[in-house]
DNA sequence: CTCCAGGGCAAAT
DNA sequence: ATTTGCCATGGA
């Protein structure tokens, strides 16, 4: 086939090698894959799979379709999924002049110069991911995912290698709680996603409903109306799918830890002084929070 | 061995 | 209204 190649332009302020880095940290994502200048990921777009290369040449970002079945028509999407993914539509200067001005933060302007919030476009996988890495270990999170992903997601081979895409609602509605429970789900959670998949199936939600609620709080109330889902999952997901800017997700253990860590909490479980901190950061509350989880990771 | 991870729910105060 | 017990597992 033709080499196809889509391409998004950059503004200065943003650093593709701090995003592949951030994609690559410490953890076996099978949604991705990292090679050294690249991140090769399968997209699902306009009901068919295509294999996608993305890459940075000088100022532009580069999204070269290595296999699939593609057309020109597909260009808008896959140009809107890549943009929501590393948050390109925004100027992230005004949050570099926030942390410049507190001693405990300005570091990140320099460290993390250029990263964006790493969104999860798809508003079910951000749910469901949510729901998956409540309360345990991010590798064991991750390793539920790759059971859940390799189970019932669809994926395409190129070049003796498989691409994983997340599963649909479709197909996560139908599945049986014990399958999820064989596979060291715990029996709430399986009963969470099937749960959560079925409303999916039944549009009582999706992206575009939730798009179209008038604030941010009824957005918050339509999410955590769903059995499985809190203030931190809720939040989580407004933040990496929809980009709301002031999500705070209460109660997560890094945000509570890299607080500690950056002199902000006494102690892990000192939950009272985070909303008036976060005052200082009004508007880009989601950024600090990435920012902050950014910096748990090991170099 | 115990404690705790990017929580949430239902039951018990 | 607020607190407590439980969940699944693995690494510290």
């Amino acid at each position: 086939m033709n080499k196809y190649i889509v391409s998004i332009p950059l503004e200065s302020s943003f650093s593709f090698t701090e995003c592949l880095w951030f994609l690559n940290r410490n953890f076996d994502d099978c949604l991705h894959t990292i090679y050294s200048d690249r991140v090769r990921k399968p997209l699902f777009i306009n009901g068919k799979l295509i294999l996608t290369d993305i890459f940075q040449k000088s100022d532009q970002l580069f999204i070269e379709i290595i296999s699939g079945d593609f057309d020109e028509s597909d260009a808008p999407l896959i140009q809107e999924y890549i943009s929501e993914w590393f948050d390109l539509n925004r100027d992230i200067t005004p949050f570099y002049r926030l942390l410049s001005k507190d001693p405990r933060f300005s570091y990140m302007n320099q460290e993390f110069a250029g990263l964006r919030l790493i969104g999860i476009p798809d508003l079910f996988e951000a749910l469901c991911w949510g729901i998956i890495g409540q309360q345990i270990n991010l590798t064991f999170a991750y390793k539920l995912k790759r059971r859940l992903v390799e189970k019932y997601g669809t994926h395409m081979t190129f070049e003796n290698e498989e691409y994983h895409i997340f599963p649909t609602c479709e197909a996560l509605a139908r599945v049986d709680p014990e399958e999820l429970r064989a596979m060291q789900f715990s029996a709430k959670k399986a009963e969470y996603l099937i749960g959560l998949a079925g409303i999916f199936v039944k549009k009582k939600l999706s992206k575009e409903i939730l798009t179209a609620l008038p604030d941010f709080l009824s957005r918050q109330k339509a999410l955590t109306s769903v059995k499985g889902i809190g203030i931190w999952t809720a939040n989580y997901a407004l933040m990496k799918s929809l980009k709301e800017q002031s999500c705070i997700p209460y109660g997560d253990a890094g945000l509570m830890q890299a607080l500690f860590s950056h002199q902000v909490i006494e102690t892990k479980k000192d939950t009272q002084p985070i909303n008036r901190f976060f005052r200082d950061f009004a508007g880009w509350e989601s950024y600090l929070v990435f920012y902050l989880w950014r910096s748990l990771a090991k170099k």
